[in-house]
DNA sequence: ATGGCTTGTTTTACAAGA
């Protein structure tokens, strides 16, 4: 089983290369995020065109998020939002079961705020989400689950570039940190760190300045995994090849298979 | 490296991203 995860910076603009996605790795669960979609807008036929179907919860202009599954598997018991978010009307969050030969996998595919600048008001709506992804989560964990998504948040300075540029920044504030720290410790996994414990890569770089090329980036977007789930994992990997060629997003896929 | 690209929109300027 192939699960995947990619924060797209609109699927309107990134819909062909999303396909080549779906095309090239045939993955059973895509999370996606920043869809920057309506759901009148959301490209239900192009993606079943390409042998998919797709839960959104789409908020318009700015984020939205979205999971992705071959037609042929299930995809039902879906909740868009998260109890207790500071703004539900962003669509950050969505749950829905996956079922593939009639085994079931809760998935979620979240896009946590950016939060600005830690002085800045949408700072605090950041940390207030966090605080309730851990309290959803807590109940979700006696289930297997992957919980997915553009984190906005590098677990530890070895997945910051620089870590002393982003001294006093979000996406490394120990605020953050611990947050992330409490999601893990309600029983997930880190699959990538866990596979690739000593491994520096990035799955964000900054369209400015070749940042890309010369490999400044970050580690925000996580697969998490239940640990029976994680346990399984053989593979986990960024295909660095969609932040390459025509119209990429700023972030790459990150894809694990389980056995 | 100080927002240097990219996206969408209440477009021809601005907001947001990380």
């Amino acid at each position: 089983m192939l699960l995947a995860t990619w924060n797209v910076n609109s699927l309107k603009a990134r819909l062909a290369r999303v396909l080549e996605f779906l095309d090239t790795h045939r993955p059973d669960v895509l999370c996606l995020q920043e869809t920057k979609a309506s759901s009148d807008s959301f490209p239900h036929t192009e993606l079943k065109d390409a042998g998919y179907s797709a839960v959104d919860h789409s908020g318009g202009r700015w984020a939205g998020v979205a999971i992705v599954a071959p037609v042929e598997h299930s995809l039902d018991h879906i909740v868009r939002g998260l109890a207790s978010e500071p703004r539900p009307d962003e669509a950050r969050w969505i749950e829905a079961t996956v079922s593939a030969d009639g085994n079931p996998l809760r998935v979620v595919s979240v896009y946590v705020p950016n939060g600005r600048a830690l002085d800045h008001p949408a700072f605090q709506d950041k940390l207030k989400f966090l605080d309730a992804m851990v309290e959803r989560t807590t109940t979700l964990v006696k289930d297997p689950l992957f919980l997915a998504g553009d984190m906005n948040i590098a677990p530890a300075d070895a997945d910051v570039y620089d870590p002393a540029a982003f001294r006093g920044s979000t996406h490394t504030s120990a605020a953050e940190r611990s947050r992330l720290s409490r999601l893990l410790a309600s029983g997930l996994v880190d699959t990538f760190r866990h596979l690739e414990p000593d491994s520096t890569q990035y799955t964000w770089w900054d369209y400015r300045a070749g940042n890309f090329h010369k490999n400044l980036g970050l580690r925000i977007d996580l697969g998490l995994l239940t640990p029976d789930l994680a346990r399984r994992c053989q593979r986990c990997g960024i295909d660095r090849s969609f932040r390459k060629g025509p119209k990429p997003s700023d972030h790459a896929p990150l894809l694990i298979q389980l056995s």
